[in-house]
DNA sequence: TCCGTCGGTGTACGTGGTACACATGCGGCA
DNA sequence: TGCCGCATGTGTACCACGTACACCGACGGA
């Protein structure tokens, strides 16, 4: 359905448009308007049109079709805060790729049809891989090799795009029936009584797991952070360098790996400890 | 839209039915094996009815609508198999749940479909909150606070979700075009074109990174376990006990925290150092 | 015998994307 | 000035969807 030729080349070479009164630039954000407004359900071409004061097929004189249009929905709000955050270099990656995940996040919630739309096979715009490469650029400097480096970032894009795609849907369920997802499993008694014959879950149920539970994209993201950390230690396990300046260490012949590169540098390990410790 | 009342009951208190020529069993059956075989799309009632070779509207004696059709659609594969993994609750819970999360994958690789259906709000029937509570089980055992069970089990299953749902995208598009992801993306010489300016992706690339990359499900799993695992020993680390023989050990009043609880196992660590290491 | 209910049918409505034929107006050229 | 061709906008039409509604035959109990 999509045609992907078309979709780069109106991503990656657009044509000056000569300013009618109805041309892409406008089709597009009234698209992105309308979607953020009433959801992706709500985006249908006649709805478009109707609001821009066109007909219909007046839209496929500059759009192909549907798919083409969302490819440039998505492009371009992909586009819109990408030259705000001056990265904090100096934090460190983890601390960067935290920063570039709760971007993500804060544009999935700005547009959440972003989250409904993306099945596969969609053609990057620059903005899109933009904001790839900045996360690969991030998790590069932790060492690991490449492929697990863009396996890294996918699995963290991956997760920023699920938990998303689950606040969507809580969203517009809201919207569409008024009652939040809280409020609609508060109703369900006639399921929970059936529910004392799972042991683990009553339990945890009457110990308090569902009071005040964690919010699930913080809580998704440090697991899927110490995750990405963990591998990262362990490829790099053999170049651990000294605990306090991180020069490599000599290695004895037997015994407990050194954990610092000279008496001295273990001296500061230990004063730092007892300063803090007391 | 769907009726979630309706969805209990016809889930939990399911009424004995009478041996008609269609009836309830037949019609989730059918639906089932008309999803498998041609995706969620390819689910309309009328193609449903057409291949029960009753007329459309004969569904709607039976199922209120296609909404609770495909709630009972997912009860029904979720007992598949429940009965047959005989878990090996031995191995601890890591690999316990490593086992939950692939048969969960299992099951979405049998019915791709579920995975393009699952927004929220679905009423669970015994066979899903049976699978829920198996999972709950086993990372009870860890020791996480409650809430941290709960959150660590969405967690787990929401990256298995997440994972299938763009395999089955793939299958999909695989189905309808004939063309893989792969072959797909190797035709976009037009995109691969523009992107010699993106530093890191381009250095990536040349390294290999796309070369033999690593299975996105084996991969993500790993790192989410090692966040669980890091979160496991992080709510217990101040009960964490000797390296040998797991006896709590005796903090001194300052410097490192002893690893060892007597100079016994102490020097048994060292022997079994030496003995591995040179 | 009659009547209510159950199961199945047929038609119809409103929604969607978009193919196709047509109208309109403007720029370039003879 | 007159004409052509193209870009742009319009209108109608098709097919598929979920499902509301009116209808109809058959069967069981009073």
């Amino acid at each position: 359905m999509a045609n992907p030729e078309r979709s780069t080349e109106m991503l990656w070479e657009p044509q000056p448009e000569p300013r009618r009164s109805l041309n892409l630039e406008r089709i597009v954000r009234a698209a992105v308007e309308l979607a953020d407004a009433e959801g992706l359900a709500a985006l249908s071409m006649r709805r478009l049109a109707e609001r821009l004061g066109f007909t219909t097929m007046a839209l496929y004189r500059h759009v192909p079709g549907k798919a083409e249009l969302l490819t440039l929905m998505r492009e371009r709000v992909h586009g819109e805060t990408e030259a705000d955050a001056g990265p904090a270099r100096a934090a460190g990656w983890r601390a960067e790729l935290e920063v570039w995940a709760r971007d993500e996040l804060a544009m999935y919630r700005r547009h959440p049809w972003l989250a409904e739309s993306d099945d596969a096979r969609h053609v990057p715009g620059p903005h899109t891989v933009g904001r790839f490469e900045r996360a690969l650029e991030i998790v590069a400097r932790t060492g690991l090799p490449p492929a697990h480096v863009v396996a890294a970032v996918n699995l963290v894009g991956g997760f920023v795009g699920s938990t998303a795609r689950q606040a969507a849907a809580e969203a517009r369920m809201r919207r569409r029936t008024g009652v939040s997802d809280e409020e609609w499993w508060q109703d369900r008694d006639s399921l929970f009584a059936h529910l004392d014959r799972y042991p683990t879950l009553s339990r945890l149920y009457r110990e308090g797991a569902y009071d005040t539970p964690p919010d699930p994209f913080e809580f998704g993201l440090q697991r899927v952070l110490d995750g990405v950390e963990a591998l990262v230690r362990y490829e790099s396990r053999d170049e651990k360098g000294c605990g306090v300046c991180g020069r490599p260490v000599d290695r004895g012949p037997a015994g407990r790996p050194r954990d610092y590169c000279s008496p001295a540098c273990r001296q500061r390990a230990y004063r730092l400890r007892r300063g803090q410790g007391g």
